[in-house]
RNA sequence: GCCUGGGUGGCGGAAAUGGUAGACGCAAGGGACUUAAAAUCCCUCGAAGUUUGACUUCGUGCGGGUUCGAUUCCCGCCCCAGGUACCA
């Protein structure tokens, strides 16, 4: 009697069997090789979702392939709980941040418990309990004590009549998303972590990470953007103190015109101080602060700028130049201030153009000679320098370091290394997050908690007020306090952290989870996990994220916690899932099942259909994986996620397919069921000698190569789609092979190992059927806890192959061979052939090319 | 804008290192089984041409180049995606 697959039952009983015995429980044992695996892990936005079911699926078929490898595999599971989609939920809904985030993390480890991953749940850990945050607020004091946590003033988007700072994200075309105001930008004193303290280590271990993706090395250099250039100092006009800037271009400063200065920079305030422009520069200052950064800085933005009524001297030439405040310097690089060189940078070639300033060809064009006069844009590339003093003449690139010297030996200027990296603002006017341990005291300043008095704890007794404005302000109990200093009533920090500081460390708490003594770290046991072995996200955390969980661990090293430099061996980023969106022209972006045959379920209006982009809960285009376990089950989803596309490439959602993964499950199941009968008490093929049947013998061979491929396919490159297709190939050849007789015992014995070998090989991929069935089949023991199966390369062997033979570089014909079969031969044999023979009429063999085991190519004239 | 990737049949994708383009799967079409349907099994499936041959030509975003040979390497362009420092 055959059982049907049915996956639901299978699941159930397999995830129990596994909690109760708690399968995948690990501690630190020196005899075992150790592997630390670790998928980002999630924001509990509400439910899984289809990243989620990828990222996870990743990440536990490596685990379980590791395991099976023989590793003590490490693999927990936690929430990255703090965040502003709870307090969004806390103004939208009522309900306060802690129970929406701890009712969403309740159905999220559900529903992950639901796809069977293999985790060590006795380790799970939540960023927002203060038995985690009071740690990083020791680490905050640690900072703060070594000037690596500082308080300055910094910029943030301000909406006015909500009274709140905007995440850029609540930006919308410089409108506030909930109440549609004009969104300003306010100075406020934020505080920050000094990352630039870190950042030419940073930079350098660059190098050191060959597990990483190079693209995802490359993203970090240049975010960090170490460039090497001049300090530059221009007197000033009256005496008073000169500028300084930055640049990489001083083979241009013969061409230095006038001087720029953000119109932010408190430099711009200053010089207008009691003139009669002061009140016209205010209103141009303050208009710019409400321009959109990023748009400001823009190739196509309107250059502006304002005269500030100063002057400077170019310290080569001695030229007077003008000072102008402008849109499109940035205050937070160099220095704030810039040289402009309008006849070589096309941003001061506009400016210039647009306020009549002068032009000075420094650079010339060796190919077509430059006139300031005419010249209708910035000539940019290389050149010889002309007007340049002693430097007339030379290639402009080749002057660089000379010119460099020649202003440090004047005392103009000094060769300077420069990043684009700036520190990290991790200031949140935010109620949920972790509180900053900082007490704020009329006369002592701020004056950090006592070690003694953590953790702050976040108070629960909160209201949001439609004022806005952070809750945590109108908590009095929370916000009066005594300063540790002087003892005089003071006012408690109401800045939270940001989210991104709870997971800069996170990994380094699962090798402790319950760890309640100072620093929260179990030296021995995070030594012996650390570092991670095998980090698997998405590659949107590709800069901030992993730069950040960087600099914590070297930080944390320094501090004596951690004796490692870098957290993450190797690095996996997968792509990410993406959907088209759906959009109701009343009521906005719609979830998939929102939308009924093209309408909006709510008002019939008919939808939009948007572009394809990553699915995020803001724009709704996202797939609920749980219709999907209903309907198919645990093993089908993981599957699908693994078939439909390598990790690390973008997978764009498409229901159709599942089907086809579970149609694969069946088949695996029937052809089981089909031999159960016949190999029940036959032993797996022993492969000590070759089996005398040519169909046994292929077989065989089939079965070798598979176990070759699919160790290949995940050990070198987790490519589980690869892997899939070729137990795939093994399963049809199965079900082509002829029945062999009952008392056939050889052949019988090779149908069993070819079986075992696809329940095996499919485990990490599909743990439940792959259980199941192995029970079925009278198998010893787990699967998960069972030996990965090894190869022969011998019995792996093709002794045959087909050789390509091409005329002129296109296939005229195909030969057999032997594998080794020597190069004379089967040069012999293709031009034996009768198709190339007919390409070659009347043609003179010139060259014959034979690229052993793969083609020969004859070219002829 | 800037930084980083990507673009292959109707679709998802496959082809370490330059060497048979399209493995495997989905969809589609045809057939077998069935009273019927589902399920299952088998066959066809990049495009065009025609002397209908086991043939020829074209074909990996577009335009060039290197090479006996390019999806793969180089140059230029187009489009898409991610990041851009307060979404995580």
């Amino acid at each position: 009697m055959k059982v049907k697959y049915n996956p639901h039952i299978i699941e159930t009983r397999w995830q129990d069997f596994w909690e109760e015995k708690k399968t995948f429980k690990v501690s630190e044992d020196d005899d075992r090789k150790k592997y630390y695996l670790l998928e980002m892990f999630p924001y509990p936005s509400g439910k899984i979702h289809m990243g989620h079911v990828r990222n996870y699926t990743i990440g536990d078929v490596a685990a379980r392939y590791k395991k099976m490898r023989g590793f003590n595999v490490l693999h927990p599971m936690g929430w990255d709980s703090f965040g502003l989609p709870a307090e969004n939920a806390a103004i939208e809904h009522g309900i306060h941040p802690s129970v929406w985030t701890n009712q969403n993390i309740e159905v999220m480890r559900s529903q992950l418990k639901r796809m069977g991953f293999s985790y060590d749940w006795d380790r799970e850990i939540s960023t927002c309990e203060p038995k985690y945050y009071r740690w990083e607020q020791l680490f905050f004091l640690w900072m703060y004590e070594k000037g690596l946590a500082y308080k300055k003033g910094g910029s943030v988007n301000w909406c006015p009549k909500c009274k709140t700072v905007l995440a850029n994200e609540q930006v919308e075309g410089g409108l506030c998303w909930r109440c549609g105001s004009e969104v300003t930008e306010k100075q406020l004193d934020q505080w920050f972590f000094r990352i630039t303290a870190y950042a030419e280590e940073l930079l350098e271990y660059c190098d050191k990470l060959p597990g990483w993706p190079e693209k995802v090395l490359t993203m970090q250099k240049n975010w960090i953007g170490k460039s090497y250039g001049c300090e530059i100092i221009f007197p000033m006009e009256d005496g008073s103190e000169p500028i300084k800037v930055f640049t990489t271009r001083q083979d241009t400063i013969y061409g230095a015109t006038f001087m720029l200065v953000a119109a932010e920079h408190p430099l711009t305030m200053k010089l207008v101080q009691g003139t009669p422009r002061e009140e016209e520069v205010r209103a141009f200052v303050e208009k710019v602060k409400k321009q959109d950064k990023l748009i400001r800085t823009s190739d196509y933005y309107e250059k502006e700028g304002i005269f500030l009524g100063a002057y400077c001297h170019n310290p080569v030439t001695g030229w007077k130049m003008p000072i102008y405040a402008a849109n499109f310097v940035l205050a937070d690089y160099g220095t704030g201030c810039v040289m402009a060189v309008p006849t070589h940078d096309q941003r001061d070639f506009e400016f210039a153009k647009k306020y009549d300033l002068p032009l000075v060809v420094v650079i010339q064009n060796p190919d077509d000679a430059l006139d300031a006069e005419t010249m209708t844009e910035a000539y940019v590339d290389e050149g010889i320098l002309v007007n340049s003093g002693p430097f007339d003449g030379r290639p402009n690139l080749q002057a660089l370091e000379d010119i460099a010297e020649y202003l440090e030996s004047i005392g103009r200027g000094k060769k300077t290394v420069q990043y684009r990296l700036r520190d990290w603002g991790i200031s949140r006017q935010r109620y949920w997050g972790a509180p900053i341990p900082v007490i704020n005291c009329d006369e002592c300043g701020a004056v950090p908690v006592h070690e003694s008095d953590l953790p702050v704890v976040l108070p629960m007794d909160i209201e949001f007020s439609s004022e806005g404005g952070s809750p945590l302000e109108r908590v009095a109990s929370f916000v009066n306090c005594e300063c540790p200093s002087c003892g005089r009533p003071a006012k408690r920090e109401t800045d939270t952290m940001d989210t991104f500081v709870e997971s800069s460390w996170y990994f380094d708490r699962f090798c402790s989870p319950d760890y309640n003594e100072k620093p929260g770290l179990d030296r021995k046991k995070v030594g012996y996990w650390m570092p991670v072995d095998q980090y698997i996200g998405g590659i949107e955390h590709a800069i901030l994220h992993l730069l950040y969980a960087r600099f914590f661990t070297k930080m944390l090293r320094d501090f004596g916690v951690l004796g490692i430099d870098e957290p993450f061996t190797n690095l996996l980023t997968q792509g990410m899932v993406c959907k088209e969106t759906t959009r109701c022209p009343r009521h906005g972006y719609l979830y998939p099942d929102e939308v009924k045959e093209g309408a909006c379920s709510r008002c019939g209006e008919k939808i939009v259909i948007g572009k394809t982009e990553k699915m995020s809960k803001s724009l709704k285009n996202v797939v609920d994986p749980s219709h999907l376990i209903d309907e198919y089950g645990a093993d089908t989803a993981r599957l699908f996620c693994l078939f439909a596309s390598p990790p690390e490439k973008d997978l764009e959602w498409s229901d159709q397919g599942v089907e086809g993964s579970f149609r694969f499950l069946n088949r695996v199941w029937r052809i089981v069921q089909e031999y159960l009968e016949d190999i029940r008490e036959v032993s797996p093929f022993d492969e000590e000698r070759e089996p005398k049947d040519p169909a046994s013998r292929e077989l065989r061979k089939k079965y070798h190569q598979t176990v070759k491929k699919v160790t290949r396919d995940i050990e070198d490159r987790f490519h589980f789609n690869t892997a899939i297709s070729a137990v795939m190939e093994l399963v049809n050849r199965l079900y082509q092979v002829p029945r062999p007789e009952r008392d056939d015992l050889e052949a019988l014995s090779i149908i069993r190992k070819a079986i075992e070998t696809i329940v095996i090989l499919l485990n990490p991929i599909v743990p439940h059927i792959t259980e199941e069935l192995w029970r079925m089949m009278g198998g010893e023991g787990l699967l998960a806890e069972s030996a990965w199966p090894s190869y022969d390369e011998e019995a792996a062997r093709e002794e045959e192959i087909t050789i390509v033979i091409q005329v002129q570089g296109k296939v005229r014909g195909k030969i057999q061979a032997a594998a080794d079969e020597s190069e004379e031969v089967i040069r012999e044999k293709a031009l034996a052939d009768e198709k190339v023979r007919k390409h070659l009429e009347g043609k003179e063999i010139i060259k014959v090319i034979c690229v052993p085991g793969r083609l020969v190519n004859i070219v002829a004239k």
